[in-house]
DNA sequence: CACTTCTGTATG
DNA sequence: CCGGTATGGTGG
DNA sequence: GGGGTTCTGGGG
């Protein structure tokens, strides 16, 4: 082969930063011609303290703050990492502080910092300098300057999918085979160890006390769209009965997921909220998922269980889904109510289905009369007729209008219409009773009634799914869960 | 927290106990009556609020030591602080420091928050400032990082239902004919109801446009009148300092230094071993 | 080429 | 005259 | 650096 200098690689995907990355000054920089390793990577235990030159490192990321700006032109990004020289080996109790090393990124723009979203992703740095800060192994890189990151995700192979500083980086061949250890060591360390110690975060039972701010390791249990920029987060970690808020802007946080384990760093506690328990996260504050076959991820789910759904939860206090939508639809794609109805007179996706789940909540059902909510159907005028006055429910079905809005119209002045319309059988089994005459049927209609009142309360949602026939939709597969 | 400001002890019984934050306390009232002050006890009403002026320019924000909100002046009160023989008040100069605010109220109104970062929804709770007075002795022992009122999640539920209620009132009392001998086009038109009033001619297609007439939100000459922050900062400062304020942002400047609060801090100076920079030496 | 540092000039 | 900006110098 | 911005004041 020739043995020439290592190929710069073009950046896979459309950089995040602006700047070039190209190699500058400073140690390892010095690849004799035939030589073919510019960069030599210092186990973290083993990097020089008294040297105060430039090293290069990899390193498995258990943590990371968001990158946040501390003046008016600098940036931080600080990360704790270990590798299989430096790594916390407790599985449980206390951990060592010093069995891992931070990692300090200094940068003028919010841009050329990483954005870690994941533990057990590898971090590669160049060009850092190392000294011991309040006995941890501190790793200092100034991207501002020369140094620069990539950070390759725990999964896949090579170093695709890389993100990293500058316009491109560099990537050796022998680099392979170190990202590949690397990856495998960290697979094994996830699944044997805990990796993040339990003095590296609080039980959310003992939130409430803390003095200051705190990290968290939870499972998702829900993620809630509270408005177009929010989602609210329902978080449980077994150590007691209470689920936790807390807000997670969509943009900042894409990645989080119901069912994934996360750990936030840095949050505190809201003194202010007494209707429920509420977090609050800073600008620095990280959402980071726990890789979700570590050991880690596995106690915390088994720990955090269910919430289960309960009449007597549906208070307006917190946003509950009173409905469950028939397992077989799991895979399909949620549609805003845009979408449903506005979107559709001009996109051609949409237009080309006719089944979509979607989310809503209830202003208004239509007929304001439970008792009215079912008729009897004439298959051949296609109309129903009310019951009232008549015996028996000869081909009872339900013919109920709710008036719902979510949050993609929620600035607009409309109301839409989605139907509970039985006739063919869609949806027949949404209110967990057969259709019946209501004016004969007491039982029926009193908790048709009580329905009623908790779909058009204030924080009640429904998750359903509707089938457009006819220019209308009705919903279908879908029942109320108590 | 309010000084004097049984902040604590709401008008009306509630089931939970009431938040520690003055204004988070404030607003939970004002959204239960519906925007209507005068609804609030009198001890909320005529109670002192006590707040740190987080911010004095573009915006006046003031925090009761946990969430920031911006506070608005009348006419009546800058002429009265600038009046002050002795000691004007500039409102501008205020940044850092205490102030009470004696005499207020609160009011509903109707904004746009794609502009406007303080409120929720296109809903704001503008507290109206008559007469304050500036605190120059007291410590500021308050928090130091206060949090936008509108971000915060409780109060962005209570928004949320308000608007819920408005706009479901607002359905029960609209006449809706439906003539269905009219042919429907859309599958739009057969499936929307809208809020806007039919007899008025509005095109039933309201599609992009913002729906915040509710009934108990002030339209705009409804409000108090205040006075325009940008004009008392030229009164107070000049044109040139405006302009000076509006190059700041070109190329971001240094971090304005309150005024109330540059005296006391030349005594550190010794530049902490910042490491910042992996070219500089020395360890901890 | 991008970054830092130093120097001189325009600007207010 | 101060401070920010533009320019040339530097290492990789 | 376990932290505090903002023409970015719902990534920062």
């Amino acid at each position: 082969m020739s043995s020439t200098a290592p190929a710069a690689v073009a950046a896979p995907k459309k950089a995040r930063a602006a700047k070039k990355a190209t190699p500058s000054k400073d140690a390892a920089p010095k690849a004799k011609r035939g030589e073919s390793q510019r960069y030599k990577y210092s186990e973290l235990n083993k990097a020089s303290l008294t040297s105060g030159e430039a090293q290069h490192i990899y390193g498995v990321i258990i943590d990371a703050t968001f990158p946040y700006k501390t003046n008016q032109d600098r940036y931080i990004c600080s990360l704790k990492i270990v590798d299989p020289s430096l790594y916390i080996k407790s599985q449980k109790g206390t951990g060592d502080s010093s069995d891992f090393a931070t990692v300090v990124l200094y940068a003028k723009r919010f841009e050329d910092l990483p954005i870690i979203t994941r533990l057990g992703d590898i971090i590669r740095v160049h060009r850092a300098t190392l000294r011991l800060y309040n006995g941890q192994r501190q790793f200092n890189a100034n991207i501002f300057y020369n140094s620069s990151w990539a950070v390759f995700p725990q999964e896949g192979a090579g170093h695709g999918g890389a993100s990293h500083s500058g316009k491109n980086y560099s990537f050796e061949k022998s680099e392979d085979a170190t990202l590949a250890n690397i990856r495998k060591w960290a697979q094994g360390y996830f699944q044997q160890y805990n990796v993040v110690s339990s003095d590296l975060y609080v039980p959310l039972a003992k939130a409430a006390g803390q003095k200051s701010d705190f990290d968290v390791v939870a499972k998702v249990n829900q993620v809630f769209e509270l408005d177009e920029y929010t989602n609210e987060l329902r978080l449980r970690d077994g150590s007691g009965a209470q689920t936790w808020n807390v807000l997670a802007l969509k943009l900042k946080f894409p990645n989080v997921h119901a069912g994934d384990v996360v750990r936030i760093r840095s949050a505190t506690y809201d003194e202010t909220s007494t209707q429920k328990k509420v977090l609050l996260l800073s600008h620095y504050s990280n959402i980071l998922t726990v890789p979700a076959n570590s050991k880690l991820a596995k106690e915390v789910k088994a720990k955090a269980g269910d919430e289960k759904l309960d009449k007597a939860a549906i208070n307006g206090v917190n946003a509950t889904v009173l409905t469950e939508v028939d397992k077989k639809h799991a895979g399909l794609p949620v549609h805003s109510l845009l979408d449903l109805f506005h979107n559709i007179e001009t996109d051609k996706e949409i237009q080309s289905k006719d089944t979509f789940r979607t989310q809503f909540y209830v202003t208004k059902i239509e007929s304001a009369d439970v008792k009215e909510w079912t008729k009897s159907y004439d298959k051949k005028t296609k109309k129903g007729a009310s019951f009232k006055g008549q015996k028996g429910n000869a081909n009872a079905i339900y013919q109920v209008q709710f008036l719902v809005k979510d949050v993609s119209t929620q600035f607009n002045s409309n109301t839409y219409k989605v139907l509970l319309y039985t006739h063919d059988g869609l949806g027949a089994n949404f209110f967990n009773t057969p259709a019946d005459n209501l004016y004969t049927n007491d039982k029926a209609a009193k908790k048709l009634q009580e329905y009623s009142g908790l779909l058009t309360k204030f924080n009640s949602w429904v998750d359903a799914v509707v089938e457009r026939r006819n220019g209308f939709y009705f919903i279908k597969d879908t029942k109320i869960a108590f | 927290m309010f000084a004097s400001v049984p902040a604590a002890k709401p008008a009306t019984a509630k089931k939970t106990a009431p938040p520690k934050s003055a204004f988070k306390t404030l607003i939970f009232e004002l959204l239960e009556n519906k925007g209507d002050f005068s609804k609030l006890s009198q001890s909320i009403r005529k109670s002192s609020l006590k707040c740190q002026v987080n911010q004095a320019f573009p915006k006046f924000l003031v925090s009761d030591g946990t969430y920031f909100l911006s506070a608005y002046f009348t006419k009546d009160c800058i002429r009265k602080c600038h009046a002050e023989k002795d000691r004007k008040v500039n409102i501008t100069d205020l940044q850092g420091g205490l102030i009470s605010i004696n005499k207020w109220e609160v009011e509903l109104i109707g904004v746009n928050s794609a502009e406007e970062f303080i409120s929720y929804q296109n809903v704001e709770m503008r507290l109206v400032v008559h007469e304050f007075k500036a605190l120059y002795g007291e410590q500021l022992k308050l928090r130091k990082f206060p949090a936008n009122l509108f971000r915060d999640d409780e109060v962005k539920a209570l928004i949320q239902h308000f608007i819920q209620e408005e706009r479901s009132a607002h359905l029960k009392g609209l006449k809706r004919d439906f003539d269905a001998s009219k042919p429907l086009l859309t599958l739009r038109e057969a499936n929307t109801v809208s809020l806007l009033d039919p007899s008025k001619g509005s095109k039933q297609s309201a599609d992009e446009e913002i729906f915040s007439a509710f009934t108990h939100l002030l339209p705009k000459n409804k409000q108090v009148e205040t006075v325009n922050l940008q004009e008392i900062y030229v009164a107070e400062k000049g044109p040139d300092a405006l302009r000076q304020f509006n190059i700041n942002f070109h190329f971001a400047q240094k971090k304005e230094v309150p005024c109330l609060e540059k005296k006391a801090r030349n005594l550190k100076h010794g530049r902490r071993a910042s490491h910042d920079d992996s070219r500089k030496q020395p360890a901890v």
